[in-house]
DNA sequence: ACAGTAAGCGGAACAACGCTCCGCTCTGCC
DNA sequence: GGCAGAGCGGAGCGTTGTTCCGCTTACTGT
């Protein structure tokens, strides 16, 4: 018998080997034109890329955002998994938010429109924001946690607006000398450790 | 001979009197549908709301950015113009860059995806960008200057980089109640105000 | 008043893209 | 070897941006 068999719901046959390697192939050749041409790319193209058809990017992938998740995936869950480490290896909890968000800022900034594409609020991409926010606020909310408790920032702000206004901030267009988001960034970790308004 | 002549490069006939009253009926229908649909609004529905043919918006407009342009210049130079006037009669010049800052969040918030225009790299926007910037920066510029100088805020800071962080604060999908820009926005004057990274 | 001119207008037409749908192919199983 | 159906390809439809050209009409000079 297959490998799930007794009292599941879903039989769950077996995937067939050619839909595997498409899967594989696909996901190279959008991992290719992603750095090329930026997560709006359009399906033809990576269609093409891989040498199948847009019906099978649409079976595999329904939506875009599945197609931007399943390549990132990797990237977003080491990310995600950076946290509990920073945070044990870090002299105080306050540079393990720091490291852990400068993580974050460079995935983002490395991925061309991503960061827009994560905020966008057009349909296909409702899935990419929920999948990452998910993912990573509460990574994000236990270091914000300890550097509270560590009395290193002021308490009241939470996570999911943080990550949210971080991806914001990296939101535009590419390489303008006169804009860099960490700067930015850094100032609202700033603006985090000030006690009180002064 | 018309009205200008002598030694002018260029003639300037005179604007034909349907020409202008198009020209006014689209800045109205465009303002409406902005409200409705967004400044992405496909350029056919503000047509077909301005009963004209899409050659004709065309030809007055003929980049988005300058229908949008057109339609908000009141407003931007309103904010432009409130700068100074803040400075000259706020507490200080802290309390009048809070104060600006506001008004250009509302602004900014209450204009459906022209946040996310401002930012996009995407083609016909980038006179938009430039609009705006070379218009407010400046007056951001003054602002920053005089709390600096008062000692209310730390020096280094970019008006056109403080201006890209506000404006990227204020992209995305609109009214979702755990994000609130205002909030961040307030975090990165707060990050300025702080002196040194203690 | 009127005819000539060109500024201005409309919308058909083309291109790019997202997404669907259905006849055909080929895999895995007996 | 043959069969069922999972999987595939790409034609085709709808939407939007943008151009282009023949027609309309507001001005001008007489």
């Amino acid at each position: 018998m297959p490998t799930t068999s007794h009292s599941g719901e879903v039989p769950a046959r077996r995937k067939r080997a050619d839909a595997l390697r498409n899967q594989q192939t696909l996901l190279a050749a959008a991992a290719a034109v992603f750095v090329t041409s930026g997560v709006d790319a359009p399906i033809r193209e990576i269609a093409a890329r891989a040498g199948v058809g847009m019906g099978t990017i649409y079976r595999h992938f329904p939506t875009r955002a599945d197609l931007v998740v399943a390549v990132y995936r990797h990237q977003v869950e080491a990310c995600a998994e950076a946290g509990p480490t920073l945070l044990a290896g870090a002299d105080s909890p306050l540079a393990a938010l720091r490291q852990w968000v400068d993580l974050f800022v460079d995935f983002l900034v490395t991925k061309h429109g991503l960061a827009n594409a994560l905020q966008s609020d057009s349909s296909g991409f409702d899935a990419l924001h929920t999948y990452f926010l998910d993912r990573l606020v509460p990574v994000c909310a236990q270091l914000l946690d300890a550097a509270v408790n560590a009395g290193e920032i002021r308490p009241g702000t939470h996570a999911y607006e943080l990550m949210r206004g971080i991806g914001n901030l990296c939101v535009g267009r590419d390489s303008d000398p006169r804009y860099d988001p960490r700067r930015l960034v850094e100032l609202l970790l700033q603006g985090l450790q000030r006690p009180q308004p002064s």
